[in-house]
DNA sequence: TAAGATTGACGGTTCAATCTTA
DNA sequence: TAAGATTGAACCGTCAATCTTA
């Protein structure tokens, strides 16, 4: 057998930190998001997905793709979403296999008021604590995984 | 009302890529665990604290508190790993009101058998990307951020 | 009454199966 | 047959309620 090569010293240290740090600004975010505006972070990515076409309009594969979700994970979302009143389905009238989803004036209500104050609890617990300098390392950083994870998918 | 203070462009950018970055790893550490070993992060997670005790045991509560887990999730994820045979629990002799978690020779097996692969797949998707000066950022950038929020708790 | 732990209900996520139209 | 999308079953996570013993 090949003996595994383990971590180092500091590359343990950096994983245990990463992973301990993700959890809990996960958990922070979901946690406030839900408080202040009745919105999970799936919900909230829904809806910034949904305006930043300005129509607040899109067909069901494009915003899956483009959200990086499953199809039958946003099918049944955007069910319990349409449920709440957050978004609209209607019919696509050039191919009557798709269909498309529309911000209701609910929703676009909904993330109006949610965004500026998810933004303020992002930079108070993220980009106040760092430097210009290590903003941009962490997108060096980012990137570089993602690229990786990326090349090997 | 105040006007919100957006990110600027380099935090958007890094928190764009920090979060595309977090999912796709996320989702490929469990898809790779899940396929060479049958565990998600979760069971990883759980086993690898019962071993940090190495006589394999440990009180339900002082798991949830090092797993930052609720103890309600913890209580569940018990039970499903308990019918899969991967730990087992045992009554606490001095405190009749507590648990013992035990890993079970199979969970024991499971964990020395996926351990080796998972540092693997760490390695191959971040570690390897990053130099060493990378990795110490990586963890002052997490540490900052988890400093803050435990401070904010 | 409080501590240690489990339970049940409910929303979230995945997988495979399905339905409808191209 | 394949593309666009939904569905149902099974597992996961959270919350509030509960059970038992200290």
């Amino acid at each position: 057998m090949t003996r595994p090569r383990w971590l180092n010293e500091s590359e343990q240290r950096a994983w245990r930190t990463y992973l301990a740090m993700n959890a809990q600004l996960t958990a922070r975010l979901n946690r406030q998001l839900q408080e202040e505006s009745q919105l999970s972070l799936a919900d909230y990515d829904v809806l910034v997905h949904l305006t930043d076409h300005d129509d607040g309009c899109a067909r069901v594969l494009k915003l899956a793709r483009d959200l990086q979700w499953e199809k039958s994970r946003l099918s049944h979302h955007l069910s319990r979403m349409e449920r709440r009143g957050l978004i609209a389905r209607v019919g696509c009238p050039t191919d009557a296999r798709g269909a498309f989803v529309v911000l209701t004036p609910a929703g676009r209500a909904a993330i109006e008021d949610a965004a500026p104050r998810h933004v303020d609890t992002v930079r108070a617990l993220v980009f106040d604590q760092l430097t210009p300098e290590l903003v941009d390392l962490m997108h060096a950083l980012a990137s570089r995984v993602l690229t990786r994870l990326q090349d090997t998918a």
